[in-house]
DNA sequence: TTTTGTGAAAGAGTTCACAGCC
DNA sequence: GGCTGTGAACTCTTTCACAAAA
C-alpha cells in the first residue's frame, strides 16, 4: 500500500489553481509556441522565467500544478511542456465566445481575435445598432442583442466580451448571463453586479492608464505588481 | 552626514502606496464622479464598495492612503473625498501621452481617450507605416517612430501605449525609452525586456480572454482574482 | 556543478473584530 | 442602532534554501 499521500482525497482531489497561475500558464503556453517555431528542443527554467519576466522560482511551482517533469541536465523539453500545459489548460472542445458591441474597441477585438488560438472562436456579433446587425462580418453573424437568448443557445456560447459604452454594459451583461454565458471579459470602465456563479475578469483601460501615469511620476524602483 | 536612515527619511516618509491601492483610489475616483453627477453629497463606505466591488473594510483602508475622515453619522462628503483622492493622485500638471501604433487597437484607444481625463492627453501618435504619418488625425500629429526623439523631448511625453503588432513591441518600446518615456502600457502580447526604471503595465487580451475561457468550464465560485 | 522539485520562511494583501463616535 | 478607523489575525503569493538527480 502506497503511503505516501498524506492528503489525496479520493482521487480527483486537486486543490482549486488560482487565477493568478492559471494566467502564468497561460503566458508560459503562449512563450512555448514562439520557442518551438526556432527549433528549440529543451529549455531551462530560468530561460523560460526571462522570457515571462517571473523568477525561476516561481515558474517552477507554477509547472507542478500541471505534472510536468524536468530534467536536471536538460531542463523540459519543450513539446512535453506543451503538452502538460495544454492538458491542463484545453477545453475539451473549441470554445464559442460572443463579442458584445461592434464599435470602435468591438472592431478591433474582433480583427484581434481573428486567426489566432483556433481553440476560441468569436461565432456571433452582438449589438443594438440597426445599421450593424443583421449581417455577416467575416463570416461572423452580427445580430441584435435581443436575439441573444437564441443565438447563445444555438451556437454554445460560453463566453462574451463586452465592449460596450459603460452606460450600456451592466444590461448587456445580464442579458448575456440570462442567456446562457458563463464567464466575461468585461472592457466597459463600470464594474458589473452579477450573479456569483458567473466568472467576470475586467479589463480597465482607463483606470491601467492612469495607474501607469502615475507611476511615471514616481521615483523609479518600487516594488510594484504585474497585470494579469 | 547622515548615514543610516533606517526607516523615517525626513518628514514625508510615505510608504509606498502598492499599485493595486492606486489603482483601486483611481476607480473610487471615477464612482465618486459619477455619483456627484447624480447629486449624491454623501457616501457611505459600504455604498461605494458595492460599486467598487470590493470590501467595505477595503475601501476604508484604502482611503487611509489619502487623509480623507468619514463622519460615523454621514459617511463620506462626496466632494471632499473626490479632493483628498486627486490631491494623492493627480500630477501638478498635464501629462501628454503618446501612441505607439495606429493599427487597429491603436484607433480604437485614441478614440476612447478622446473627450476623457482631461489631466491625461494623446498627443502624438506614432507609427512606421508611411501611409499612416506625417498628417494630422483629430488635431494629434502622427509621426514617424524615428522621430521619437525629438517628439517625445518637445512635447514633454511621458508616458506611452504601445499597440503595435507582437513582433514590433521590444523595438518599439526601447526607442520610446531611449527617448525619454519614464513607464509604459503595452498592449501587445509580449513580455517586454527594459531597464528597471521604467515601469511597464501589460494589458494582455490573449492572456486575459483564455483565462475566462477557462474559469468558463469551472464549477462556479472558486475563489478567484480580479483584474487592475 | 548545474538544475529540478519542494518544504519552510517571508512577505503582501485582505478580512476580522472592536473601540470610539454620532 | 449603525458608522468609521485600525490593530491583529489570517490567507494568499512569492522567495529562500536545500536535498536529490544527472
Amino acid at each position: 500500500m502506497t503511503i505516501g499521500r498524506p492528503a489525496a482525497r479520493g482521487n480527483s482531489a486537486r486543490k482549486p489553481v488560482p487565477g493568478r497561475v492559471v494566467a502564468r500558464l497561460i503566458l508560459y503556453r503562449r512563450i512555448l509556441g514562439d520557442l518551438d517555431l526556432t527549433g528549440a528542443r529543451h529549455v531551462f527554467s530560468h530561460q523560460l522565467a526571462v522570457l515571462a519576466d517571473v523568477t525561476p522560482e516561481q515558474l517552477r511551482r507554477d509547472l507542478m500544478n500541471v505534472r510536468c517533469e524536468g530534467s536536471p541536465n536538460r531542463g523540459y523539453e519543450v513539446t512535453t511542456l506543451q503538452a502538460c500545459i495544454a492538458a491542463f489548460l484545453d477545453p475539451p472542445t473549441v470554445q464559442a465566445v460572443a463579442l458584445v458591441g461592434a464599435g470602435n474597441l468591438g472592431r478591433a477585438l474582433f480583427a484581434y481575435c481573428s486567426g489566432r488560438r483556433p481553440a476560441l472562436r468569436i461565432v456571433a456579433v452582438f449589438d443594438v445598432d440597426p445599421a450593424k446587425v443583421d449581417r455577416m462580418v467575416s463570416g461572423c453573424p452580427s445580430v441584435h442583442i435581443h436575439q441573444a437568448r437564441t443565438v447563445v443557445r444555438d451556437l454554445g456560447i460560453s463566453v462574451a466580451m463586452i465592449a460596450v459604452p459603460p452606460a450600456a454594459a451592466q444590461s448587456a451583461a445580464e442579458l448575456m448571463v440570462a442567456a446562457g454565458v458563463r464567464s466575461l471579459l468585461n472592457f466597459a470602465d463600470v464594474r458589473l453586479r452579477l450573479s456569483a456563479e458567473v466568472y467576470v475578469e475586467n479589463i480597465d483601460i482607463g483606470v491601467t492608464l492612469e495607474k501607469v501615469a502615475f507611476f511615471a511620476r514616481r521615483a523609479p524602483l518600487s516594488k510594484d505588481v504585474r497585470s494579469p
